[in-house]
RNA sequence: GCGCCCGUGGCGCAACGGAUAGCGCGUUUGAUUCCGAUUCAAAAGGCUACAGGUUCGAUUCCUGUCGGGCGCGCCA
């Protein structure tokens, strides 16, 4: 919220109270940006929100709102009544201008909200297993994950970015077989890999490079003695490699947390304990079970098998209860979109645990479908045909990827076309909105003999004006963004922004040596653009180039 | 069979319940003696899958139908 759309809200709030005698709190009052610029700078719908409760039509209601109006408290100059009943509000010349002085100031600052209010959130992303290669379906998820935190921060959530690392369970004891496999057939010994093995590549070169490292004696020891060994050291590999990747993807974690440590460090038995003394398992053939149906779960679930160990649900249940327990008021899951049936048991056992439904919010990220020559190219990690996180960066850029899947919402279902990954680095958008930020600081970079005013009558172009409305709104784009957790929203801005100021540039002619003025004060206001686009490319991370 | 997600120009996607449904790509036509043409200006292209409902007003909310994706283990 901007301090016009402020001043515009609290105006009406008082007009209201005044003429109807009703009360209107400021949430109740949508401030709302007219796509035609006929109908003025902003608008409200307040009404014929009010026509309910007034027993009045919208017309009715809107002439005597306006005549109410006292502009002293908001920088309109004047109000009209169009449509079906809309107040629609010119702003003061000038009083917009205003704004690129406080950019200026702001710098990287500009667009910092307190709309988080500092409350302590985890946001879970990504955590794939350590089995194989990122995916393309990690990729959304690691672009959006780490945008929407890096978002959140700045609207003023206190944000801790977090990995669970599933590092226990059939998966990592199938990766260690492999992995024994391939050292073996690296030595020359023909052991063949498990039958729900992981085949992908990855595990290929850790083999070799095992190989190099302690060359081929463990080969001739007898497989079933060694097993830990390939187990520890294929964890480790992988772990490491997922970090490589994701960092090169520009996404790094505050925290990692191992599934196997969630163990050790009796956290399983404590959280079972505590969803007992809820009186929320029960025993039935021989197993321990979670009444998650008392929350809406269609059936209850598994929690310790008849033979004595535990489901997935059960640490993973512990793990969430152990991120409640280091402080965090709100807990955020990012989740591929085939772990969607496991949501409702997850809400469903965080209040088995005591805590209100409202505290996990799970985050569905949709698949990625890949096509390949025209057809979807179906992957699976298991067998080892998939596209590598590290392959997508190296044909299309890192920029261009993340820039592909966060300005889609995750819920959307999408294509990527990997064979239009490096025709699609011409085409993507990021480039538009990248080339932007090089013109402006190509524009500042000559700047030399003019000295940015700090004063702005003369910015009035219709141009101008539109530039300036796009910049006055970053602060509430960011907040939405944030609360939302749609950073597809600032991509939408982002792409605005680059829209207008380009086309303020081939108008607007800024360096113009016969007008030393208006040469200043627009040189602020390329200032105060660069500045924003630069702020807002940052929070997607997406790297505000300043030459191309 | 049940559950979740999606259905918007040729393609990929937007649109706090708001005014004439936008943007990119592609297609067509223009623009550069000047700050970066990876740019700008303009045109063509739509019964928002379909049928009802809610209301001042629906792409958005509710119900149903059709189509597509995914999930329905004492796997993870």
């Amino acid at each position: 919220m901007n301090q016009i759309e402020q001043n515009l809200k609290t105006m009406i709030q008082s007009t209201v109270k005044n003429v109807f005698d009703h009360e209107l709190s400021l949430d109740d009052i949508v401030i709302e940006l007219p796509k035609d610029k006929a109908h003025g700078d902003y608008a409200t719908n307040v009404a014929m929100r009010l026509t309910k409760v007034l027993k009045k039509n919208p017309k009715e209601v809107a002439f005597a709102l306006l005549n109410g109006f006292d502009y002293t408290v908001a920088d309109v100059e004047k109000a009209e009544i169009a449509g079906p009943g809309f107040i629609n509000f010119f702003i003061l010349k000038g009083s917009l201008a205003q704004l690129i002085g406080k950019i200026v100031e702001a710098g990287d600052d500009y667009g910092k909200t307190n709309t988080g209010n500092g409350l302590k959130v985890n946001v879970e992303y990504v955590s794939a297993n350590p089995t194989g290669d990122l995916h393309p379906g990690h990729a959304r998820g690691a672009a959006i994950g780490d945008a929407v935190t890096r978002i959140m921060k700045f609207a003023g959530f206190d944000v801790t970015r977090e990995f669970y690392v599933n590092d226990a369970g059939n998966q990592i004891n199938n990766m260690a077989l492999s992995l024994q496999a391939r050292y073996y057939q690296a030595c020359g010994i023909d052991l063949p890999l498990p039958q729900d093995g992981y085949y992908g590549k990855d595990l290929v070169e850790i083999a070799a490079t095992l190989k190099s490292e302690i060359g081929d004696a463990k080969s001739k020891e007898d497989p079933q003695d060694n097993i830990v060994f390939f187990k520890e050291y294929g964890l480790v590999a992988e772990l490491q490699k997922l970090k490589d990747d994701l960092k090169l993807f520009r996404v790094e974690f505050d925290v990692y947390t191992s599934e196997q440590s969630i163990y050790d460090r009796g956290l399983v038995e404590k959280a079972l304990q505590q969803l007992m003394d809820n009186g929320m398992t029960y025993v039935h053939e021989d197993a321990v079970w979670l009444k998650t149906t008392q929350f809406g779960d269609d059936k209850d679930r598994v929690l310790v098998r008849g033979n004595g160990l535990y489901t997935y649900l059960m640490p993973d249940i512990a793990y969430h209860l152990n991120k409640k327990d280091r402080g965090f008021k709100k807990l955020v899951d990012f989740l591929g979109a085939d772990h969607h049936g496991y949501i409702m048991r997850l809400k469903a056992a965080i209040q088995a645990l005591g805590y209100p439904a409202e505290d996990l919010d799970v985050d569905i990220i949709q698949m990625a479908r890949m096509i390949k020559d025209g057809e979807e190219f179906k992957m699976s990690k298991r067998t080892g045909k998939a596209v590598a996180l590290k392959d997508l960066i190296e044909t299309a850029g890192v920029d261009a990827i993340r820039y592909f899947f966060v300005s889609r919402a995750a819920d959307t279902h999408m294509d990527l076309d990997l064979d239009m990954a490096t025709k699609q680095s011409n085409e993507n958008p990021v480039y538009y909105a990248q080339y932007a930020h090089a013109r402006l600081c190509s524009i500042l970079r000559q700047q030399e003999k003019i000295v940015p005013s700090n004063h702005f009558e003369l910015i009035n172009h219709e141009k101008e004006v539109e530039l300036l409305k796009q910049l006055n709104e970053f602060p509430s784009v960011v907040a939405d963004s944030a609360s939302t957790r749609q950073p597809h929203k600032l991509c939408n801005y982002i792409q605005r922004l680059a829209q207008l100021f380009h086309s303020f540039y081939n108008e607007c002619y800024v360096l113009d040596m016969e007008k030393p003025e208006l040469s200043a004060q627009r040189l602020a206001l390329v200032k105060a653009v660069q500045i924003t686009l630069h702020n807002a490319l940052n929070l997607i991370g997406v790297e505000p180039v300043e030459r191309m």
